[in-house]
DNA sequence: GCCAACGTTGGC
DNA sequence: GCCAACGTTGGC
């Protein structure tokens, strides 16, 4: 079963192109630290979920692209090394404490999906990302709000589950 | 175990 | 740059 996640990112400090110049387009998303969102690249983010890439702190933050997980997770070893802006002194071998996953870029959205565009679309009003105060750097994102998303960012094939994203039914028909 | 203080995130 | 929301820390 595919799942799929949101994972924000400042782009200044690592952004979408980032990931597409990466070697094999791939980086380790190292870093997080946040017992809830560490839950969840441990125990339930896995191989072959798709990730849409979210720059936060931005004029208009954006949904830019797709990517997708390439590991399940793994300790994260930022958290042993002094010398890492991530070190936590309280991680070891034994016990690593925080972990963390690879992601691979697939394909930017052809054009971005702006904050703005999101909360203006009745499909999404209770998109995590767009609730208040969430800072959560892991978000599952729901099947449906996934396709949406695509769509919204012109991206009519799927290129996580390799099918056409299936179109809204219409509200209304006319006769 | 409570909670005030503090640091960080991130939209605006 | 401001500040609300949130998570963490640490004194008690």
């Amino acid at each position: 079963m595919t799942n799929f996640w949101l994972m924000k990112s400042e782009p200044d400090c690592f952004s979408y192109q980032d990931l597409v110049n990466a070697p094999g387009k791939i980086s380790s998303w190292d870093g997080v630290r946040n017992y809830q969102a560490r839950n969840l690249l441990r125990d339930v983010v896995r191989i072959g979920d798709g990730v849409l890439f979210y720059h936060s702190n931005l004029a208009d933050p954006a949904i830019v692209g797709v990517a997708r997980v390439v590991t399940n997770g793994y300790p994260d070893h930022t958290a042993l090394d002094p010398r890492s802006a991530h070190f936590d002194p309280k991680a070891t071998e034994q016990d690593p404490i925080w972990y963390m996953v690879d992601v691979q870029a697939v394909s930017a959205l052809p054009h971005p999906v702006t904050r703005s565009m999101l909360k203006s679309h009745p499909g999404l009003f209770d998109l995590d990302v767009l609730k208040r105060g969430n800072r959560l750097s892991v978000q599952p994102v729901s099947a449906c709000h996934w396709s949406l998303i695509l769509l919204m960012g012109g991206m009519l094939v799927d290129p996580i589950q390799r099918r056409c994203v299936p179109q809204p039914e219409p509200t209304q028909r006319r006769q």
